[in-house]
DNA sequence: TCCCTAACGAAACTATGAGTAGCGTAAATG
DNA sequence: CATTTACGCTACTCATAGTTTCGTTAGGGA
C-alpha cells in the first residue's frame, strides 16, 4: 500500500501508556513530553510526528478510559439515566484519565480547537444519550414535562466536576445515586 | 513606625486594576506579568516585591469582585439560600473575576498552597453560610431531614462551574433560580 | 536639615519546558 | 538494490515566570 517504513503501532501504545502512567504519578501539571518520551523508550520527535501538541496526545491517552460509556439498556429511561450517571461518576473517580481531567480542563479550554475536539469526543455524545433518555422519560410521564433537559443534566453531572476542581476532593462514585435521587425527588418538604 | 521609604498604595491599586483589565481582555492564559507591569506603569520587580507569584497576585485581584457576597437576611432560610445562590451565579457570570475563574482553576489546583488559600478565602466562607441556612431550613421543616448538606450544595453550585469549564459557555445568572427550584422541588412525577 | 533605610525602575539574567530542524540510520516496498 | 518514510539523536528556538544587581528616589527620625 503505502511506501516507506511503516509506523510502529507498538510505539503508539508505549507513548500513550507512558502518558497515563505519568499522569497517574504527578497529574497533568507535572507531565513533561520529554519524560513521556524517556518512559516510552522513544524519541521526542516520534511523539511530535504523531500528535501536533501535548494536549492532543493527552486527549488520545485518556480516550480509551473515558470514551466508552456503553451500558446495557433496560428499557426504563430513568433507570438507564441513573446507570449512565453511575458509570460516568465511576470513570471520573476511578480512572487515571478521570482524575487528571480537572487539571486538564484549563489547558484544554485555552485552546479553542482542543476544546472543541474534547467536547465532540467526550461531552456531546454523553449529553446526547442523556438527552434522549430524558425525553423518553418525559414522554412516559416519569419526569415533569416542563423540565429543561440541559438544566437537569447540569445538575446531575455538575458535582462530579465541581468537587475535584473547586474543592480538591473527588466526587465518590457512590454519590452518583445520591445526586440522582436528590435531583429527581427534590429536597423540599411538599 | 517603620523605617525607610514606604510602599506606595497607589501602585498596589494600579497593579490589581491592570490585572483585571488584562484578564478581561485575554483571559488567564494570556495574562503576562510583564504586560501587567507595563499596563500599571510599574517595574516587574515591584510586582514580585508584593506577591510571591502570578497566582497570588491574581487571587488578590479577583478578591474584591468575588469576595463580598453579603446579602441582607430575610429570616427565611430557603429564601436566603436562594438569594445567596443568585448573587453567586451573578458574580460568576458577570464579573471579570468570575469569568476568569474557570481558566484559573487548573493553575490554582497545581499549587497546593494557592489552592488552600483560594478555598479559605472564597469557597469555605460561602459554603459555611449555605450550610447554616440549610440546617435552619431543616430545623424548620422546610427541607427533608435526611438531606446531605454537602450534596445539596454541590448540586446547587456545581452547574455554575461545570458549564463554563466543560461546555465553554457561561451559566447565565438567571439559571440560579431555575437550578434552585429544580433541586428543591425535584423533577420526578410523584 | 541631613541621614538612614527601604521602595522603586531598569536591564540583564536564569530556568524551564514546548515545539522544531538537521542528519544519519533502520525498515519496509518494488 | 533503490526509494521512501520512520526513527533516534542532538542541538537548537522561543516564550515566560521569576531573580539579581544596582543606581535612584522618597519617606521618617534625630
Amino acid at each position: 500500500m503505502s511506501i516507506g517504513r511503516p509506523r510502529d503501532a507498538a510505539r503508539d501504545r508505549a507513548i500513550l501508556a507512558a502518558t497515563l502512567e505519568l499522569l497517574a504519578e504527578g497529574g497533568y501539571p507535572a507531565l513533561r513530553v520529554d519524560d513521556v518520551a524517556r518512559r516510552a523508550g522513544v524519541a521526542k520527535t516520534t511523539i511530535y510526528r504523531r500528535w501536533p501538541s501535548k494536549g492532543e496526545m493527552v486527549l488520545d491517552a485518556i480516550a480509551e478510559q473515558l470514551g466508552d460509556r456503553s451500558t446495557e439498556e433496560t428499557g426504563d429511561p430513568l433507570e438507564d439515566l441513573r446507570r449512565l450517571l453511575q458509570v460516568t461518576y465511576e470513570r471520573l473517580a476511578e480512572t487515571v484519565a478521570g482524575r487528571a481531567l480537572p487539571a486538564l480542563s484549563a489547558e484544554i479550554m485555552a485552546d479553542r480547537a482542543l476544546a472543541e475536539e474534547y467536547r465532540r469526543r467526550f461531552v456531546h455524545p454523553l449529553r446526547e444519550r442523556a438527552r434522549a433518555l430524558i425525553h423518553r422519560a418525559v414522554d412516559r410521564g416519569e419526569l415533569r414535562g416542563d423540565v429543561d433537559p440541559d438544566l437537569l443534566m447540569d445538575a446531575l453531572i455538575g458535582p462530579a466536576l465541581y468537587r475535584p476542581i473547586v474543592l480538591g476532593v473527588p466526587a465518590p462514585a457512590a454519590s452518583a445515586s445520591a445526586i440522582f435521587d436528590l435531583v429527581i425527588s427534590g429536597v423540599g418538604h411538599t
